[in-house]
DNA sequence: TACATACTGAACCATATAGTTCAGTGTCTA
DNA sequence: TAGACACTGAACTATATGGTTCAGTATGTA
């Protein structure tokens, strides 16, 4: 049996990047839509709704499947499921790391000057 | 008193798209860094690690800070915090979407004779 | 059968990304 | 002070991304 392998974190984390694939995910959480329908409701051309629901589907967070002349997109099950689990286990990591004084004028000096430049 | 804004979630998940970065974020995990020894442990030139850790800095993720001629990189406090609670707040929805049947059967496909192809 | 609908694919454009090299600048250290 | 070290910036390359238009193909409907 095909055991179904969660794509690489480069491909979903790259899908959500995008604010309108964010939004196309809050949409399919209110329910599937064809391609036509998320088009209309993210103005933007068939084609182009075509291929951020192409990126979602590589990266696994979307499944979609085509009955007559109009395709359907889904969220897909165990989307972000992996993605959840690289965040958190490196949060841990993020919040160990942290020194309270260091972090807070390191901080400060980078709202202010802009340290960091060069 | 300037209050830092989390910068857009776009910019983080680009940030954590590219699996050099996700491994500079393992490595600060285990310790502060220089440009110098990342660009070392990941096999790159100074120049191309400088620009992994502005991507990570414009992100949010990471703050550095430049002390003579080193410059020292660190995991930023609450770094993954906006995106850990985007990728919560959605997985419910994804869930929550399931249906048992329909996803089998779409899977199944998918994985197959991959149907989803015009 | 004829027309409309829903998608598909090729081609193009502008911009961004991931990397490089090379030529600096500023900071230690002997 | 001379040289090494750590970074910085400009410029260049190849490829990817987000969008478009235009010309199809396949399907549903009057």
């Amino acid at each position: 049996m095909v055991q179904y392998v969660s794509p690489p974190l480069d491909l979903s984390f790259a899908a959500l990047s995008d604010a309108t694939r964010r939004g196309i995910i809050d949409q399919l959480g209110r329910g599937d839509a064809s391609i036509t329908s998320l088009a209309d409701k993210f103005q933007m051309t068939l084609t182009g709704m075509k291929k951020h629901v192409q990126v979602l589907e590589r990266a696994g967070l979307v499944v979609t499947q085509k009955v007559g002349r109009v395709r359907t997109c889904k969220l897909r099950k165990r989307g972000l499921k992996a993605e959840a689990e690289w965040i958190e286990a490196h949060r841990k990591l993020f919040e160990a790391r942290f020194e309270a004084l260091d972090e807070i004028i390191s901080e400060m000096k980078q709202e202010g000057s802009d340290e960091s430049a060069s």
